[in-house]
DNA sequence: TTGGATGAGTTTTACGTATAACGTCCGACG
DNA sequence: CGTCGGACGTTATACGTAAAACTCATCCAA
């Protein structure tokens, strides 16, 4: 258990005083220390394996170069590829990525702060994690929202995906399939990311004659899913020729619900997914979906925190999103 | 952008010395400060929001309460669950938890410490993530390796699963079925993990008369194992009536390749996984697999590494596994 | 010859915390 | 009456780093 070496310590091996150690491993000696004695002071380092203390540099500087990042659930691939698209780009940085502990992961934990054993030098949140919305706003740290209500102010910077078109061009699909009747599979989860889906689809079918859709909520697990589609392709009047899910692991549940009630997919109902998980392409058949940029989605988070923080103007625009037609879709049957 | 209150601020408001409020709100004050003063400190500590600066305290103390987590790839449902339970018990414990950006997320990273940005206290590592292991070793830091070689020397402690029993769950269950064909869908990823799947399942055959076994390696995705799956199905020789899976994944993987080939699941041929992750209720038919207890492997790493860190004789003992009989294995075919 | 200007460092200080070492006051005991 | 030991605090210091302020030559122009 040797001690780490300090910059003292590296100083004393390079013949420098401390400062000068700062000054070179810090790369700001353009005209205060000569070539020589730099090379002297890399080599020393080099040599005790010098790493510097970061508490020591958080306390001096005052930042930590380290974001907090809030998700629902790490365990829902969508949010773990964000996680791994914002380290990806922090670590470019200089930066790390603490998670906020799920609700589902620890108890109490009203206070994302108190359970970040680290201090923040900025927060990146997803809207599907509401809950923990507060606390954050009122730290006046940096804040990047991601997937969230334009209309709400706050967040020093956003990043949205392009939502609404991904419904559009599900529906679009569908309808040229020549679906008219229709089941939404929502997500309960009242978030502004779900909402859109829903105004999007009513939007599209606007004025297509003919067109109807039967709104079902459920909770994001497969079997809630499954309950949910049961429901709708069971109910009273017409059985819709299409589910529109608003997620893929709803997706799946509607499969499922369509195998047990005897239905084939996609000859008897066509089922369109979202997000373009893993999942997608593990199902027979394979689900058609639209599949969302998730590391797109971290890499710009944590690059606008990093342009917040630098007081440059966070790049704007949402992300695109695209529709990749597979098995689970196909004309209704006549 | 007030700046944060410090110690001093608190000590200022309740009328005493910065040392006092830190010999009170670090809870070591029993008989050093009146019962009325510490009611003060902790009313004015509230009063202004004060929030200690970790940066200080490391500093201080030369001990972060940061731990780093490596493993292959958060991607994967089930290190998603490990770090999930490990973040659990490390915020019960005032402790942090920081991942390794995997190399699948960004470039270099032969070293883990090199992108961790905060300093730790010790290192939790899965035996997958084998690549950053080397320079792990040569830093002395305490080390809790999850399911790993028995063997091998090194670990302050250790965390394994019970696979060998896992593996013999499933093949009896299977033999119990009448099977005697299997064909062994391995990871191609040679780690213990792996490796022990096929020494038990070895095992396991070793006097059923009759049993015979093919191993075919593949990647850890759908697609890969789809297309190993496919060869074993169609390779010289009878075909395999059951499939063992290292992996759900892989078993989601062969059922696909099942469907191709035109053959049922499970009546021509059965398929068994290994996980139990949400993708194996999401199949149809649900997967028989063997139910690895992710979350307990996360939360027992992290209460073995803090045991480690202060002196205790870290729990052990494997971790029971349990096979879950669903509709993916049935007789085989007469 | 004086007086900048420049190069090449060094000395010093502050960041916020935890704790060892040091004061006081007061009641009690010998 | 002295002094001894709690009870209740305070003062001082160290952790390792970054950077502002300072020193000290040397060189060049006026």
């Amino acid at each position: 258990m040797k001690t780490q070496p300090t910059s003292r310590d590296v100083a004393r091996a390079a013949g420098v005083s401390q400062a000068t150690v700062s000054l070179v491993l810090g790369d700001k000696w353009r005209g205060r220390v000569s070539e020589r004695t730099a090379g002297l002071v890399r080599e020393a380092a080099r040599e005790l394996g010098y790493r510097p203390n970061l508490a020591a540099r958080s306390l001096r500087l005052g930042r930590t170069r380290t974001a907090l990042l809030v998700v629902p659930a790490l365990t829902n691939e969508f949010f773990a590829r964000v996680y791994t698209g914002a380290a990806r780009v922090a670590a470019e940085h200089g930066f790390g990525v603490v998670l906020y502990p799920s609700p589902e992961g620890v108890g109490p934990a009203r206070d994302p702060f108190a359970s970040a054993s680290a201090a923040l030098d900025g927060v990146i949140a997803s809207s599907m994690a509401a809950d923990a919305l507060a606390s954050i706003r009122g730290s006046d740290l940096p804040l990047v929202m991601l997937d969230s209500d334009p209309g709400e102010s706050g967040p020093a910077a956003r990043v949205n995906l392009d939502i609404a078109d991904g419904i559009r061009q599900v529906t679009d699909h569908l309808l040229g399939l020549g679906h008219r009747r229709f089941a939404h599979l929502a997500s309960a989860v009242d978030s502004w990311t779900f909402q859109v889906r829903g105004r999007a689809l009513d939007e599209a079918l606007a004025g297509v004659p003919g067109a109807e859709v039967l709104t079902v909520p459920a909770a994001l697990t497969v079997d809630a899913a499954r309950q949910a589609a049961e429901r709708a392709l069971t109910g009273a009047g017409p059985r819709p020729t299409a589910l529109i899910c608003d997620d893929d692991i709803l997706a799946a549940g509607a499969c499922k619900a369509a195998r047990r009630l005897g239905l084939r997919v996609p000859d008897d109902v066509s089922v369109a997914g979202f997000d373009d998980l893993a999942l997608a392409t593990a199902l027979e058949p394979e689900l058609t979906t639209v599949q969302l940029p998730a590391e797109r989605v971290g890499e710009r988070g944590m690059a606008a925190l990093l342009d917040v923080l630098e007081g440059r103007e966070p790049e704007a625009g949402d992300l695109p999103v695209s529709l990749v037609v597979r098995g689970s879709t196909a004309p209704p049957a006549r």
